[in-house]
RNA sequence: GGCGACGUAGCCAAGUGGUAAGGCAGAGGUCUGCAAAACCUUUAUUCAUCGGUUCGAUUCCGAUCGUCGCCU
């Protein structure tokens, strides 16, 4: 019955404009936009993700951001969860939806769909993990062979983390992973989507992630992150590009410019990363930004092909 | 000007008379509850240049160029 419903995906590596196009685009058609983004949702980080500013905040509705503390953990479950129940609201109010964001995970499970059943278990995973380190990754991964041989063929011996992941539902619910997988319908099931990337030349692409970490530097990103030292990150949070990098630089054992090369070469490996996730998803069509970053021309192109 | 050392991929670097370790950077990829995470794959027909010795040289010899050090 949602099925004439729209929703519109801005996707995206790091740094190339998504969050401008989105912004222009939701004034355009009415829209509001739902942050795909993994690390936005922490409150008390702002520089370091990279928040749209207050002035865009304030001006079209934003979802998503500043919804968990940096103490609590988060995952895409918790975040499609919400993110579902928000395109519906929106949709009610007949808004138009515009998911903007370069999680991979993040906009794939919101586009496919998660399994319902295989709740996290930390305990489990406390214990599998110290079996890994006491008896290797092998034996890990022989027990899943065990269990689920389709996903053991699926995943490196040496990526634990999957491995457990794997094993944890395997042993929780009476049925493999790779089974139980399956399962799962998504948005793409209810409404008509388009998901938009927003392409750039490499070089260009680079340059500025480079000088965007610059800018964060001189926002304030070492006080952001030095303000979060007492604070017991959890474990998503900590991942946050800057975290790392700026308390290696606090702790002394290295100067504020090796910090910043860091925090560059993780944030374009990072993009180059993102740009895999996109590339291998046929439903995605690119959108190349032109030489002049020309924002208003691609939002142009977005509604052109959508509304007329 | 003389003497000595060195010159191996974008960078660092090992090495042998029989056909080039490794690390970093880069590139490509995997991905269903940590995903800005984790993991995988991959990089020199060639060892400064030219000539010589040799069945065969990156490895030995000579010259040239370059870098560094010491001496005058």
């Amino acid at each position: 019955m949602n099925s004439n419903k729209k929703i519109i995906f801005i996707v995206g590596p790091t740094a190339v404009g998504k969050t401008d196009i989105a912004f222009l685009l939701a004034q355009k058609i009415n829209g509001e936009i739902l942050s795909c983004d993994s690390m936005q949702v922490y409150r008390e980080i702002t520089i370091a993700s990279n928040k749209p500013s207050p002035e865009l905040l304030a001006a079209v509705p934003h979802h998503l951001i500043d919804i968990v503390s940096v103490i609590d953990d988060f995952d895409v479950s918790e975040f499609n969860d919400r993110a579902v129940r928000i395109v519906e609201d929106v949709c009610e109010k007949d808004r138009i939806p515009i998911v903007a964001g370069g999680s991979g995970l993040y906009v794939q499970i919101l586009l496919d769909g998660i399994f319902l059943s295989g709740e996290k278990d930390e305990a489990l995973r406390r214990q599998l993990s110290r079996e890994a380190e006491d008896f290797g990754n092998l034996h890990l991964h022989a027990q899943l062979e065990k269990v689920d041989p389709q996903s053991a063929a699926r995943i490196h011996p040496n990526d634990r983390k999957k491995i457990i992941r794997a094993l944890e539902v395997c042993l929780k619910e009476s049925a493999p992973i790779s089974k139980i997988q399956k399962q799962r319908t998504g948005l793409i099931d209810k409404y008509s989507i388009k998901v938009y990337c927003i392409h750039q030349p490499r070089e260009l692409l680079y340059r500025r992630i480079e000088e965007r970490v610059e800018e964060m530097f001189a926002q304030g990103i070492v006080e952001e992150v030095a303000a979060l030292e007492p604070v017991k990150l959890s474990k998503t949070a900590s991942a946050i590009i800057g975290i790392k990098e700026i308390r290696g630089y606090l702790r002394g054992e290295y100067p504020l410019e090796r910090a910043k090369e860091l925090m560059k070469r993780n944030t374009r490996r990072l993009a180059k990363r993102q740009l895999t996730w996109f590339r291998k998803d046929p439903r995605i069509q690119w959108l190349t930004l032109s030489k002049d970053f020309n924002k208003r021309a691609i939002v142009d192109e977005i509604e052109k092909e959508n509304y007329s």
